[in-house]
DNA sequence: GTCGATCTTGAACAGATCTTGAACAAGGCG
DNA sequence: CGCCTTGTTCAAGATCTGTTCAAGATCGAC
């Protein structure tokens, strides 16, 4: 579940905001004060906080500096009340990851903030690993396991799993494995393929038959199931 | 001085764009077609990239795709025709930073370079300290310690050392690497790396076989393991 | 310019990896 | 069932890659 900290005084903004965020499916917590909002950091541990710049009690831009020593990596976006404030913030470097001017369309916030969580998560699971059955394989480091023990793999078999792990349950044409794994206009019109298959299979424990993990689709290709 | 690519094709926007981004003192590298824009990310190396969702020849994500595959890090701004359109990017996750939908004011959109250029500096900051295993890399001083003891690294061996030890277990290509430690075009069609690997191997102890500390990932490149 | 350090290059080697064809198995269809 | 097509497996050999060495080129300090 993915948690929003809302830092925000003026309830004519927190209200929908709230609703719309709640449709959308996130958790929100709701503070008014900066000082609440700088608890809420710690205690509720959000993915994303949403701050007014102007509060109650400390400055917006107080409050951002703050939580940033604790949670450097917290993405923020600061609502301003008017567009002409973002030079200054931004100027002000207090380390804000977006600037939304008042007043805002809540659609265009909704997808900012989709927008932001989606970079902090691929900043952090930098490592993209893919999952399916007792297999993961990581990309970044070009391993791959089979129940938590890592695979001999040579290149090509480390491509072709990857490329088909990458959509589970896709289908993919034989020229399809092949313009990826191989190069584009290389046809090599024999047994490669089946024989990189043959072997990935025997070294991912795919013993049954037919095979369960990459499964053959005949007259297509193949399909991984995880 | 940082470089700023504008990939636009309609003559009104990019016209006053070009104009007060120069005055900001960035260098603008502008380009009307999504092609000559890929092209000038690997010619001209821009530090952000601005790019329109709708231009003549590419999909404006389909850019967005093509360069990220070279340049991960790039800081990309998108320029969307209607606010609408935000939740349709951000759906299809092409991996823009920002969406600025138009018309957008100038300041805002200065505001908003600004933002993603501080953003992607601090990001970028090399640790100073780097350590795994039984070494040690210190990238400030360019000193390298085996078990506390300094080692005495040439030049392209300490950068070799330092690009591997800053991502430990990730498996970077010969090409990352040759485009990283030398530069971004030369090609040295020959032995040249594995030479250095080579005595770098020597020179931090790394001498069981096979090499456990700088491992050789067959038909890809290196990968340090700490 | 000279000298030493560093970097690059090509050759030779070892070994891993890939490709190929053949033989066989399995499915599809009349 | 018989025939054709398609997929699987195997072993052999071709090809590609990485390692190391030694020599030559280049660079930088003096």
């Amino acid at each position: 579940m993915t948690t929003i900290l809302l830092v925000e005084d003026d309830e004519r903004i927190s209200e929908p905001l709230l609703r719309v965020l709640g449709t959308e499916g996130f958790d929100v917590v709701h503070t008014s004060t900066g000082s609440d909002g700088i608890e809420a950091v710690i205690t509720r541990k959000p993915d994303l906080m949403l701050l007014d710049l102007t509060l109650p009690d400390i400055d917006g831009l107080d409050v951002c500096r703050k939580v940033r020593e604790d949670r450097p990596e917290l993405p923020i976006i600061m609502l301003t009340a008017r567009a002409e404030e973002m030079d200054v913030i931004v100027g002000l470097g207090a380390g804000a990851d977006d600037y939304v001017p008042k007043p805002f369309r809540l659609a265009e916030l909704v997808a900012r903030i989709k927008a932001r969580l989606r970079v902090a998560q691929a900043a952090h699971q930098m490592p993209r690993e893919l999952t399916g059955g007792p297999l993961r394989v990581n990309t970044e480091s070009r391993r791959a396991y089979l129940d938590g023990q890592e695979l001999e793999l040579t290149s090509k078999e480390f491509d072709l799993l990857a490329l088909l792990m990458s959509r589970p349950d896709a289908t993919f044409t034989r020229e399809q494995i092949m313009a990826s794994v191989w190069d584009e206009n290389y046809w090599g019109s024999t047994r490669t393929l089946d024989t990189h298959i043959s072997t990935l299979r025997r070294k991912i424990g795919d013993d049954s038959d037919p095979p369960t993990l990459i499964v053959t689709v005949r007259g297509v290709g193949f399909r991984f199931e995880g």
